[in-house]
DNA sequence: AAATTAAAGGTCAATAAAAGTCAACAACGG
DNA sequence: CCGTTGTTGACTTTTATTGACCTTTAATTT
């Protein structure tokens, strides 16, 4: 039943007290949260990696264990759909390494990044170029797409943290 | 109480000490510690060991017998080339997910990333992650070197950029 | 000086209390 | 009907706490 979907409603919850929370950190039990929801506590973890991913601008830290816990960071809000839009169109299905290094330079210009941020993701297209090149011997167009995937991924998490 | 968390309460303890004293090194007694906090004396070891390690840039010296002590030393970096090298000492060969959350939650507790620097820094090991697993069928163990190598060139770029 | 004793700190293993992983199965949307 | 998304439970790993036993050092006694 759509109407009923778990899934949801725990991702609901959680955005909830996100919000209620002023410095947008909150702390979970996993077991607690699964009892109140009703479900089995691997539910906790399965909301949790397909919708608090870094991808979307959270960050998640936990401890097993006695006294054990959930942290889930919601690194800011002032995301504008807007931005990410942008960010979307900007990047095509296939991006090259040109391409993709004018668009970093340019948003280090705009104070979108700043410049150990460049540095990163610079490092990170590199190191997947290389992986693709020499361990997996992909096409030069499939690189571009794995390029553009991966930087999409990278400067939204950005745009919305 | 067993509801509070002894651990984390030392930990703190110690950390406060640590900062009140302005050449970052203090002297406890292991048995004065234990008694403050109604608990049995290794106690004070596990938290040393586990908050107090290298790995968060501490150093521990103890003298057993009449007139013993530890003494827990904070150590700062002289050179971006002493920091690489921590850095490369704490990144084994191959480092799992867990290991690997765990370590960029450290630094960045200690400053060395921002989190949004750490935030880039996960969404590159995840895609990693889940193009290993998915597209080129890599058996966790080689991801495990993989990540090792990605975090590896993440995390120098950073310190010495 | 050697032996003893007291006073530190160290190690390790057992136990309990979390959270994580994985793979099979179910339900849903196109 | 097929691929994706969600649900479940069995099994694993990590962390914290406690206590019994070990080692080292300094002071005291013989």
């Amino acid at each position: 039943m759509s109407s009923s979907n778990l899934t949801k409603v725990i991702e609901q919850y959680i955005a909830q007290l996100l919000e209620d929370n002023e410095d947008g950190t909150i702390s979970l039990r996993r077991k607690d949260l699964a009892e109140r929801f009703g479900c089995v506590p691997s539910q906790i973890n399965y909301v949790l990696r397909s919708r608090f991913a870094p991808e979307h601008g959270f960050l998640v830290e936990s401890q097993r264990g006695g006294h054990g816990y959930i942290r889930v960071i919601q690194l800011s809000f002032k995301s504008c759909d807007e931005k990410v839009d942008h960010i979307a169109e900007l990047i095509d299905n296939a991006i090259t390494e040109q391409e993709a290094r004018k668009l970093l330079v340019n948003l280090q210009n705009r104070k979108v990044l700043t410049p150990r941020e460049r540095l990163v993701i610079e490092v990170a297209l590199r190191n997947q170029e290389e992986n693709g090149r020499t361990l997996f011997d992909i096409s030069p167009y499939r690189r571009d797409l794995m390029r553009a995937e991966l930087l999409r991924k990278l400067l939204t998490s950005l745009v919305l943290g």
